[in-house]
DNA sequence: GATTACAGTGAACGACTGTACACTGAACAG
DNA sequence: CTGTTCAGTGTACAGTCGTTCACTGTAATC
C-alpha cells in the first residue's frame, strides 16, 4: 500500500525541506541553491520563497494556534528579514487565507477521489474512509490546520466553514443519485450530508491525535458509524 | 420559558459584571464594593479576585484563541496590577486549567439536568436537544471556550477531552438500561455515543455561530439527525 | 548598454510581553 | 496589643512584536 497509494496524493504540495527541519544553515537557502542551473526567472524565485514561507508557517503551526504566529518567525524559519515578509503578504492573516487555499486544495483532492460510483453501501463506506485515512495520513499538516482553525474563531474559520459547507454540498448532489435517497427532499439530503461530513471530521481529529498502531480501529469505529446511519436511511420518513 | 428555564442553571456561574464591559472606573473595584458590609475574610477576598480573573478571561476569549491572552491584559482586566496575577495563578495555562474546570461543571450540570427518563425514542430526543439548547444559550461563554479549545491543541485540548469522553462513556451507560441497546456490546455502545455526543458538538457549534433567530432551525436540524441515527439501531447486528 | 522594477537587507521606533524585586497595609493569630 | 501573613502595588529589565524607512543588487526592459 504504498506506491499506489501515494500517486492518489497529487494535490499534496511538495513541502521542500520538510521534515524535523535540519540544523539549516542559517542564511544561503537561496544563494547556494543553484545545484541545477535553470535560469530560474525572477517570478519563479519569488513563488518559491513564497512557497518556503508557507512551508515554514504549517511547520510552526503542528501544535500552536495560527492567532499565535508572528511574521517575524516565519520570516526567519524561511530564512528571509522580517521586513520581506511584506514582498508576498501584507498581514499574517493574508499568509492564514493563502494557507486555507492550500489546505483546502487537498480537501477538494480527497474529494475528489473519493467520488467513486459505488455499488453497495459497504463498498462506498469502506472506500470513503479508506480515503480519508489516506489523504489525512499523507497530508497531516494541512488537515491539522483545517481541523484546528475550524473552530478557532475569526476569519479563517469561517473560510475553512465556507468550504466544508460546499463539501458536504457537493456530497449532497451525489447521495441524491442514490435510488433509496431519490425521493428525499433537498433539506433532508443536507441533513445526512452534513452529518456524514461531520462523521468524517471526528475520524479526521481522531486520526491526527492518535499514533498510526491504532489507525485500524479508527477506520474500523469510522466505518460502524457510517453503517449505522446508513441502516436508517431506509426507515426515514422524508418531509 | 424564562423563570422555569433559569431555574435550571445552576451550574452557571454568577459572572459578576459581565454584559458589555462597563466604561469600569480603573481602580477602586473592590475597595469602593462594601455595599453591603458584609465582614468579607481575606479568603473570601482573595477567591473574589481569583473569579474577577476568571470571568475577565473568559470575557477576553469571546473571540480569540486561549493562547493569545497575555497575563497582563487579564490582569488589567480584574483591575490588578500584572504581578499580583501570581497571587492566583503560577501562570496563564494554569488559569487555563482553571477555566476548563468551570466550563466543564457547566457541562456536567447539562448532562444531569438531560438524564431524564425517557419513554419515547422522540421524547427523549428533542428533551436532550432542548436541553442542549438551553444551557448553550444560557453559557455561551462555556461552550464556546470548551468547543474553540477542543480543537486547538495543547494541554487545554487533552483535558477538554478527557471530560468529553467522560461525558460519552456516561451516556453510554446510559443508552444501555434502552430495550433495543440491551444485547449491545459495550464497544458498540461506545461507537454509538460516540456520534450522539458528536452530534451535540456540532450543534453546539452551530448555535453559538448562528443568531438566536435561528435557533428553531438548528434544534430541528439536530432533531432529524438523532432520529436518523436511532432508526438504525434495530437493524444493527452488534459484533 | 543604459534604465527601471523590485525581492531582499538592516537599523531603528514605540508598544507590549513575562518576570524579578522590594514595598505596603490590612486581616489574621498569639 | 503585638507580630506575622499575604493580597496587592510600583518600578524596572530584557525580549519580542509589527511597522517605518532608506538602502542594495540583480533580473527585466527599452
Amino acid at each position: 500500500m504504498s506506491n499506489a497509494v501515494d500517486a492518489v496524493f497529487s494535490g499534496a504540495p511538495p513541502r521542500a525541506p520538510a521534515g524535523g527541519r535540519p540544523p539549516a544553515p542559517p542564511k544561503e537557502v537561496r544563494t547556494l541553491e543553484p545545484v541545477s542551473e535553470e535560469p530560474v526567472s525572477r517570478q519563479e524565485r519569488k513563488q518559491r520563497t513564497r512557497q518556503a514561507l508557507l512551508d515554514t508557517a504549517l511547520d510552526l503551526l503542528a501544535d500552536r494556534p495560527f492567532a499565535t504566529l508572528s511574521l517575524r518567525e516565519v520570516a526567519k524559519g524561511a530564512g528571509l528579514v522580517p521586513t520581506a515578509f511584506y514582498r508576498h503578504f501584507a498581514s499574517t492573516e493574508e499568509l492564514g487565507v493563502a494557507l486555507v487555499e492550500e489546505a483546502t486544495r487537498t480537501l477538494r483532492g480527497m474529494m475528489r477521489s473519493a467520488r467513486t460510483d459505488p455499488d453497495t453501501y459497504q463498498g462506498m463506506i469502506s472506500a470513503s474512509v479508506a480515503t480519508v485515512h489516506q489523504f489525512v495520513r499523507a497530508n497531516e499538516d494541512h488537515f491539522r490546520f483545517l481541523t484546528r482553525e475550524r473552530y478557532g474563531g475569526g476569519p479563517l474559520a469561517r473560510a475553512i466553514a465556507v468550504e466544508l459547507r460546499m463539501f458536504a454540498g457537493d456530497l449532497a448532489i451525489d447521495l441524491a443519485r442514490f435510488a433509496p435517497l431519490r425521493a428525499w427532499s433537498t433539506e433532508d439530503l443536507h441533513m445526512l450530508a452534513d452529518l456524514i461530513v461531520s462523521v468524517m471530521i471526528t475520524t479526521t481529529v481522531e486520526l491526527l491525535e492518535a499514533r498510526p498502531v491504532e489507525d485500524a480501529k479508527i477506520t474500523a469505529t469510522a466505518e460502524k458509524r457510517l453503517r449505522l446511519i446508513l441502516l436508517g436511511i431506509p426507515h426515514w420518513k422524508t418531509s
